[in-house]
DNA sequence: TGTATTTGCCTAAACCCTATAGGCAAATTA
DNA sequence: TAATTTGCCTATAGGGTTTAGGCAAATACA
């Protein structure tokens, strides 16, 4: 019986792959040991079980997509960055579905801490930099700015944009002059009484 | 052999009932069959596989759900709208996180046509009426809203705000400013070159 | 280099979920 | 009351997960 050579680290990067290609729900340890012409039970000796594989994918998709925001925003700011930082987000989406989708999947507080979860906030603030917030303003807006990128980009994803004639490019673009409008009225002005005219 | 009673209405709401307990993908055939104390082929005489079931409960949200919306936004107008419409969504998601789940569940195409989706597509125009934004601004301010709503949401269930210390209400009431105030930009000032500044 | 140990992949088996076919009895209709 | 429809059943098959235990290939060590 020849040895296939499979490892923990294989196995994420097949089952990544898998995960563009079919979906995230559809990476089973059944399908995975499919493509590598193996039994399932050989699987089990280097992930724990289904959850783990999808713990790993998790964790490799949050770094790459880390990696890839952390060089899209170097040696940027305001505008530029903002909108490079949400490009970065959007085109991974783009071309890795299932590995977006991933970063999605609920990590254990543990496995999560040591993530590159932290780094993605970390990006988030750095964008906010040259916009001046003081806390508690900056914390509401990179919770903002995160939930704008994730909804637009999930929204997209399911097709919910693609129902009128208006380009989704177009209204992504309107969105993120939108965003750095309104930051910018916080570097400028910061009170609320005054932003919101109440 | 007694009879139990079963119809699809009955397994639809008894299916949207588990989804929030367990979560919208714990939802089973094997689950409902066991709850109602029957055996899992019955259930195929009323819904046609599991497929059939998770569209019919996303169904049944998306109505509630628009039920919902359209009488928290009616008489309202300007930020109390937006607030209303938004808090609506938040409320229902929070009460019940499985049926809100399932409202992201694809439809097919016809199915999706027929259903209350469209009642939430122009829910969210009417938010937009006191605006008075122009096409297509007014589709990006659709796709705008959307996304940070759904975006929010999501995250906040998925446990992402729990971090720091800064409470999550006060982070959703300064989102709902900060919308305010920049489709109030909108209403006064519609050239894009003047609103962003550049 | 030969032997001992570890490690990788295997078979077997149990459990759960989906789905179809075909049967019997309860409910409905005539 | 008889005929028909309908609801729930048993049986069966297929796919995914997971554990236990076995044999052989790779590795370590004398």
């Amino acid at each position: 019986m020849a040895r296939v050579g499979l490892t923990a680290e294989r196995l994420t990067r097949a089952g990544a792959e898998l995960a563009d290609e079919a979906g995230f729900d559809q990476v089973t340890l059944s399908a995975l040991a499919r493509s590598f012409d193996v039994k399932v039970a050989s699987l089990y000796s280097h992930v724990r079980n289904s959850h783990d594989l999808k713990t790993r994918i998790t964790l490799l998709a949050l770094e790459e997509l880390a990696d890839r925001v952390s060089a899209a925003v170097a040696g940027r700011a305001g505008r530029d960055a903002l909108a490079a930082f949400a490009d970065a987000y959007r085109d991974y989406a783009r071309e890795h579905p299932g590995r977006y989708a991933a970063t999605r999947f609920a990590l254990a507080p543990e496995v999560a801490a040591a993530s590159a979860g932290g780094r993605h906030a970390q990006l988030s603030r750095a964008i906010l930099r040259g916009y001046h917030l003081r806390e508690p303003d900056q914390t509401h807006a990179v919770r903002m700015l995160g939930s704008v990128f994730h909804g637009y980009i999930s929204l997209e994803a399911a097709g919910s944009f693609s129902h009128t004639a208006v380009d989704s490019q177009e209204s992504w673009d309107w969105t993120i002059d939108s965003l750095d409008a309104l930051l910018r009225t916080w570097t400028t002005d910061t009170t609320t009484a005054d932003r919101t005219g109440r």
